[in-house]
DNA sequence: CCATAACAATACGGACCGTCCCGTAAGCGA
DNA sequence: TCGCTTACGGGACGGTCCGTATTGTTATGG
């Protein structure tokens, strides 16, 4: 790179010549906010954006190279209420992330929530290349949330030491995606049962005195 | 509607006029598969289309209504290997549905097939009201098969009576998707630990006669 | 032969794209 | 204070693709 465009440009180098506006950054991504959320991913343009900002396109282009990075910094930036907050924890895992997906369902009630993830989805989908990272933004935090929590109910002996937590968590995070995604239906699918799935799949077991039945593969289990 | 354009118009019309082209038909879907599978979603345009298939464009919006209900039809009409396939019934659930799974892992290796189920997102993305539908098509057959390969399990006293089947296979699924939009880095995830886990949170368990530690609460569970 | 409708091809206005250029505004060093 | 440099709003530009309309041709049934 020549000049420095995009990105963080935070080396030795000292800025020249007039500085970026605020004002206009935070337009923009206020704009891109509102647009999203009123009418969706597939009528949002760099057009509009510059029109309701009040703003030359150039002023966005200088900043972000597509649309789909625009997209990715409002949600970054905090101006969506992306709700990625670390599940609480008093001391029943089951009940915290039960807690926890509710109100992730909850937020999907939210005016323009279903389509705002959609078009993330279709976002990911026209970046390619970035898909991968935009995906792991946007869904980084909500995982190590997650994650930090199943660790958490491992130290309190709640869940087996041998638990795959990156697989518990991918579970549970796909199956929020896929209904939010696929699933018009909302109220199909109990998401409680979902929990109690996952976390039954990972939780300590008990053992029966007359064994399991036969042909039953029984699961890798540390007492 | 004053005449019948899109979908099944089977009624007791008999059509006058030159007949519509079985092999414009399937020269347009072929086509689309095509740029699909080799350019993705974002590259894919109408005019692409019919530029290949040497069709009008009128050919194409005559049977279809958008960009996304072609990409429907190709997907239904089985031009795509989706590969959706119910899985195998050996008795041992865990071990049928971890090699199911595999089967879906590796078809993800196949050229485009990443790029499709992401293009598959945009399009519902831009659908909009059609996105659960859409959705529901392409993701129906893969549900009811992995359903029903549950329900046996049922059957046979591997799982749970009272087992949440639609939640599980959600939870799968789910993560099937989650993998394949979001994580670029594909050998991250164990998927057979994901199907162990919900298996594992939906089979049968064992008591313990000392009953379990304080403080956490027992899914319940019938003998 | 005649009505009807699908066909390929192409023209059309419109929406956005991404780049470029204008005149102006805002910092910085000399 | 004066250049130098860069960002600003605004808008022109060629380009792609949209969805529709038109034209002349072709296939089918009455």
């Amino acid at each position: 790179m020549s000049r420095p465009e995009h990105e963080s440009e935070r080396d030795s180098e000292k800025p020249r010549g007039r500085p970026r506006s605020n004002l206009a950054h935070q337009a923009i991504l206020e704009a891109t906010r509102d647009l999203l959320t009123s009418g969706g991913y597939e009528r949002l343009s760099i057009e509009a954006i510059a029109a309701r900002a009040g703003v030359g396109k150039q002023t966005i282009y200088r900043r972000w190279r597509s649309k789909s990075a625009v997209v990715a910094e409002v949600v970054l930036a905090g101006y969506l209420p992306i709700h990625a907050g670390t599940p609480a924890d008093t001391g029943d895992v089951l009940v915290d992330l039960q807690a926890w997906v509710r109100e992730q369902v909850a937020w999907h009630t939210y005016p323009g929530a279903v389509a705002l993830v959609r078009g993330l989805a279709a976002a990911a989908a026209d970046s390619d290349a970035d898909a991968g990272r935009l995906y792991d933004q946007l869904t980084g935090p909500v995982r190590e949330g997650l994650m930090h929590r199943l660790a958490v109910g491992v130290q309190q002996s709640q869940l087996r030491a041998d638990a795959d937590l990156e697989a518990a968590t991918d579970a549970i995070i796909g199956s929020l995606l896929f209904r939010v995604l696929a699933r018009s239906d909302t109220s199909s699918v109990n998401t409680d049962s979902i929990v109690e799935i996952v976390i039954g799949g990972i939780g300590k077991r008990w053992r029966n005195p007359a064994g399991p039945p036969a042909g039953w593969a029984v699961p890798p289990d540390a007492p």
